[in-house]
DNA sequence: CGCGAGATTGATGCCGCTCAACACAAGTGG
DNA sequence: CCACTTGTGTTGAGCGGCATCAATCTCGCG
């Protein structure tokens, strides 16, 4: 399927104005510092968003998969970068098309106007995350997160596949990566999860990962 | 003004579907979990977005003043609390109401999303600031921030007014009062700030101020 | 004046960072 | 097939920044 997400009455005009883009792993979609001329919606893959301190200290935003929007700002250049963690597809529109596409389905714009508000949400929530929970409870959260997003998971029911390193999920959460692979050990130790290829995340105990991700550890 | 932060040439249409509400200082506006019926655009006075956690943890997703909506999600309920910092003025909407103004004036619509877009930037500003700077630097962002805001600081130039406790700000910045405080008198003690009553923030050294937020101090 | 909420400052301890060593898997070239 | 390399993950030891606990100070207000 072309550009996932929405309705499928609009993805015919939908299609009319984007143009398909292909990336190997490890490419920028974008960088930080581009003028913000296109939003995207990814077909295929997974990729980054993460933003760079001066002195080198890197910030991660997001990480997005089939389905997901990418691209929206309030201003004329992105201030966050977008790498592919894998190949990669996407399909892209020029912001200005796209406004012409919303103005012509009124419920289109309410849906994309939806979706950026749910994106804020998902901000929301990430920020008590790193502002109020301890090492344990924010990697915790970071699985039940990833967990309850069905096309991550869709796979093997209670296993979560992780295309992303341990420093990018440190990045994410504001820890070292150290740190990060230190709490995995603890909650194969209590027996919350189980890991095979460091990349694969089987869920043992659904409702204690849940309680540890509260702080009822 | 009523309901300022848009073209004026809505006004009238917003006025006839909103109701204006006053509060007195410490009150809430709505609460996590109430119904997300309405959206609030603020007329005069401060508030304060929250988020508790269950065992009393709180994170503080940022504070609102004259000109800035607040009540945009996707979700049918609240997942924060707005309180008042002091007395205050909001018109409101029912979201339904609005919707319909939205899909008559298409500019408006753009409006609107525009700044549910730079809400979001806001958001990964902060993201930034909690997940991958230290005490100082975190306080010196927060300073810089409530600078650039002209309608917080339009009084006197060069000095910021700052209606909330440093409770408020420490839990805005995933920090203790404590360090909060402490950050500040160092700020004094280098020149680089001076306080009056702790609630009045004169910035003395703009450009170093700047740095310090950017962590080349 | 005395009270109470908020702010500042100090002493101590702990969680997560830093530095470092080692483990493991995938890829490369002989 | 093995030796070597490279990227990534795990584990350990020690340190430091921020939290915690606590005392004192300031200011507005009855």
């Amino acid at each position: 399927m072309l550009c996932a997400g929405l309705d499928d009455e609009f993805l015919p005009a939908l299609n009319a104005i984007s143009s398909k883009v292909t990336l190997e792993k490890g490419e920028n979609l974008f960088i930080e510092g581009d003028r913000s001329t296109y939003v995207y919606n990814v077909i295929e893959g997974f990729l980054r968003l993460s933003r760079l301190g001066q002195d080198g200290r890197r910030q991660v935003l997001g990480f997005l998969t089939t389905g997901d929007y990418l691209g929206h700002t309030s201003r004329s250049e992105y201030t966050l970068s977008a790498e592919a963690l894998s190949d990669l597809k996407v399909c892209r529109f020029r912001r200005e098309d796209l406004q012409g596409l919303l103005s012509t389905y009124p419920r289109f714009e309410r849906q994309f106007h939806h979706m950026t508000a749910g994106l804020l949400d998902d901000m929301l929530d990430l920020v008590f995350t790193i502002g109020r929970k301890n090492a344990l409870e924010r990697v915790a959260s970071f699985l039940v997160y990833q967990m309850d997003r069905k096309s991550v998971s869709d796979t093997m029911p209670g296993s979560i596949w992780l295309p992303m390193t341990r420093a990018d999920i440190a990045d994410f959460l504001g820890l070292t990566l150290e740190t990060v692979s230190r709490a995995f050990s603890r909650m194969k130790k209590n027996g919350v999860i189980s890991i095979d290829h460091a990349h694969t995340i089987n869920i043992l105990d659904r409702g204690r990962l849940i309680d540890l991700s509260e702080g009822n550890g």
